[in-house]
RNA sequence: GACCCCAUCGUCUAGUCAGGCCUAGGACACAGGGUUUUCAUCCCUGCAACAGGGGUUCGAAUCCCCUUGGGGUCGCCA
């Protein structure tokens, strides 16, 4: 087998969501698997350009991913430049290959034509589909059409053919030209349609294996018929399932949705191998039982057969692992990770002396086997770094029930007779038990009840180790 | 509309290509129990599905047909 490159081409919004993110990964792990190469390619050659902007987005999401590539835009490589809006000579001199071989012809149909073509068929229950009408145009009808100042379309002629190819999750595929009509590989403002430049990039990037998604499948045969036309060998092909929103709607369609983003998912506390074990793993019984580094995923990856056409982004279950993630993490690393949160909320200064972060690490150390997320970490945070909680109405309703009010009364009672030693600490349990006596109520329920006063939540880490900051009253 | 694809617990899915190892496995959610003098975390147990209808076969979640439901593709879009 030559050597195994792939490619990874963003869109260019720019912003990389959950979907993208697997078949980058995928990408990224069959290159490391096969001793390969990765590389970047902006696919821009439409009306859309990727700004710097955007760029920056989507190098961050991939380094925060793990994800590494040998040749791309910003990095260089043989195959360069790595964006198709700066290939247009390349395209224009395989545009030309095809001219002189009689592979393709312009086409000066308006837009209004063809829409009434279009619309004609949909009238009559047909396929839309393009009638081939300027395939024979004679060179006096093109002069006509050219003095008339029209600009052509160049489209390939697909002649009636079976083409039939191996793809790696789905089989033998069969497709026949009859269904195809003559489609267009270069605008009339002189732009390639994105078929034809994916296909000429593929080919001069020596791209081996193409892994993308099914929506893509459809367009095959008009990759190989252009492999063929102009020369090339005819990469690999592996279509993976659809990524779906809970929506039941392909996130590559829901643009505006960004709920479904990775920096979304960084912002929000998220860990980079909590996506890995989510993306490489769902469905598998593994999953969520041990989380796995992403070189572990490197040995076992392989492609396997697969009819399905889609598979549903699950946050509850990114959630669960993103749980385990943080719990088995390196606590110095989810320390460090969480600090930008609790400055944001004002809970400790940008300035940090040593003792005050060896405080904020057990704080953290405490609170998070109660969290899906870092970001979550705040909820519970509060009470160890303000001086006063507010108590929530539900919260208050709550504590003003007569149970409650006769705990409370005997908090209150027991810290006035311990007055003295408020400031010592008196130990918890003790604390606890001369409540039991007092009221002869369960256990769990004095517990919530000085939760609620003392933390102002409902839920939240273990209360004893919470209690250093016992000072504060109702 | 035409062409193609898909359909499993409440949810996400494994199993389908190569029919028997499936009285259908896992995870989340839910319910019960246990640990922690606590809500929670954590551990254990339970609940719960092959969309419907026909075939083929000794045997079907698995192969074939129909119905229903969902999706993809069909532009000088990307």
């Amino acid at each position: 087998m030559s050597k195994v490159r792939v490619r990874f081409t963003p869109s260019p919004v720019g912003y990389l969501h959950v979907s993208n993110a697997r078949i980058a990964l995928i990408n990224y792990l069959f290159a490391r698997k096969h001793k390969g190469e990765l590389l970047l390619r902006i696919e821009d050659c439409g009306k859309d350009r990727m700004t710097d902007e955007a760029f920056e987005q989507v190098t961050k999401d991939l380094r925060w991913l793990k994800i590494e590539w040998e040749e791309g835009p910003n990095k260089g490589g043989p195959y360069g430049p790595y964006r198709q809006s700066l290939r247009g000579k390349i395209y224009t001199e395989r545009l030309n290959y095809l001219i002189e071989k009689k592979l393709v012809y312009p086409c000066y149909a308006t837009q209004k034509e063809l829409e009434q073509l279009y619309a004609d068929q949909r009238q009559r229950g047909e396929k839309v589909h393009y009638d081939n009408r300027a395939r024979n145009l004679s060179e006096a009808e093109k002069l006509e059409y050219e003095n008339q100042g029209r600009k052509p379309v160049w489209r390939f002629k697909v002649e009636p053919q079976k083409i039939v190819f191996h793809d790696m999750l789905l089989g033998m595929m069969t497709f026949d030209t009859f269904e195809m009509n003559d489609f267009v590989v270069m605008n009339a403002d002189h732009t390639p349609s994105p078929i034809f430049a994916i296909t000429v990039d593929d080919a001069q990037m020596k791209i081996s294996h193409v892994l993308w998604e099914q929506n893509h499948l459809q367009h095959i045969p008009a990759h190989i018929l252009l492999f063929n036309a102009l020369g090339y060998h005819i990469p690999q092909y592996g279509h993976f399932e659809m990524m779906y929103g809970v929506d039941s709607q392909p996130l590559y369609k829901q643009d505006l949705c960004d709920i479904y983003s990775c920096s979304h998912l960084r912002r929000n506390g998220f860990l980079p191998e909590s996506i890995h074990n989510y993306l490489l793993l769902f469905g598998k019984d593994t999953l969520s039982s041990t989380t796995h580094k992403l070189d572990d995923f490197i040995e076992g990856f392989t492609v396997s057969p697969s009819t399905k056409t889609y598979v549903t982004f699950d946050p509850e279950a990114l959630k669960k692992i993103n749980r385990c993630c943080i719990q088995s993490a390196d606590l110095i690393r989810i320390a460090d990770l969480t600090l930008p949160y609790l400055k944001e909320n004002k809970m400790i200064s940008s300035n940090l002396a040593q003792g005050d972060y060896e405080y904020i690490i057990k704080v953290i150390d405490l609170i998070r086997n109660q969290v899906d997320s870092l970001a979550e970490i705040n909820d519970y945070a509060g009470i160890f770094f303000f001086d006063y909680v507010a108590l929530p109405n539900a919260l208050t309703q709550k504590l003003s029930e007569s149970l409650n009010q006769n705990i409370l009364r005997a908090i209150d009672k027991v810290l006035d007779e311990e007055k003295d030693l408020v400031e010592v600490n008196v130990p918890f349990d003790e604390f606890c038990s001369r409540i039991v006596e007092l009221t002869q109520a369960d256990q769990g329920m004095i517990q919530s009840v000085l939760r609620w006063v003392l933390t102002g939540l409902e839920h939240g880490p273990e209360l004893q180790n919470s209690t250093n900051y016992c000072q504060k009253k109702k």
